[in-house]
DNA sequence: GCCAACGTTGGC
DNA sequence: GCCAACGTTGGC
């Protein structure tokens, strides 16, 4: 199994959204990125994804999703009153796809950026990269499980 | 709101 | 194919 991790801006769709989904279930529309659609063309059923809130204050890993359902084409593409709208995209080439993902766990407590730049671990991240915007990323199995042990755990005490 | 880093576009 | 201009991302 891989595993992942996914951004979202929580004032756009936060992991407390898919509590309340239908069948806690969201579409992963709007990615717009090549490197990050390839690797959601990637995604299998049943991998899980660290549901990170980027712009946030702070920003933080909050949970975790798995893929409900593999890449599909994402018709916000070729919709012109959707914010995602691609003059590119039509439904005879997609160009775009997204994935289905489940809401599996919310953390007990968020781990903020700040707290994972400081784990010898994760040293290596995409996401901890300077200027790193990839909003779609693969992660390792080891990092997937640091952050969750660090999710069930008070913040450590760091200099 | 600022701005650095990045990806894309388009002129040549 | 180069690269400057532009738009976007995302931390702060």
């Amino acid at each position: 199994m891989q595993h992942w991790l996914i951004k979202s801006e929580p004032d756009v769709f936060s992991i407390h959204d898919l509590v309340t989904a239908k069948k806690k279930t969201t579409h992963w529309e709007g990615v717009r990125n090549y490197q990050a659609r390839n690797f959601l063309r990637a995604m299998k059923q049943g991998d899980l994804a660290l549901y990170y809130h980027s712009n946030a204050a702070p920003s933080a890993v909050a949970g975790v999703v798995e893929v409900a359902h593999e890449a599909y084409p994402d018709p916000s593409a070729w919709d012109p009153a959707s914010d995602y709208h691609d003059p590119k995209a039509s439904p005879e080439n997609p160009v775009w796809s997204m994935v289905d993902v489940r809401l599996v766990e919310i953390f007990p407590r968020e781990i903020p950026l700040d707290e994972l730049r400081g784990v010898k671990a994760l040293a290596g991240m995409e996401l901890l990269r300077r200027g790193s915007r990839l909003s779609v990323q693969p992660v390792t199995a080891a990092q997937f499980r640091t952050i969750q042990t660090l999710a069930s755990r008070r913040p450590a005490q760091r200099p």
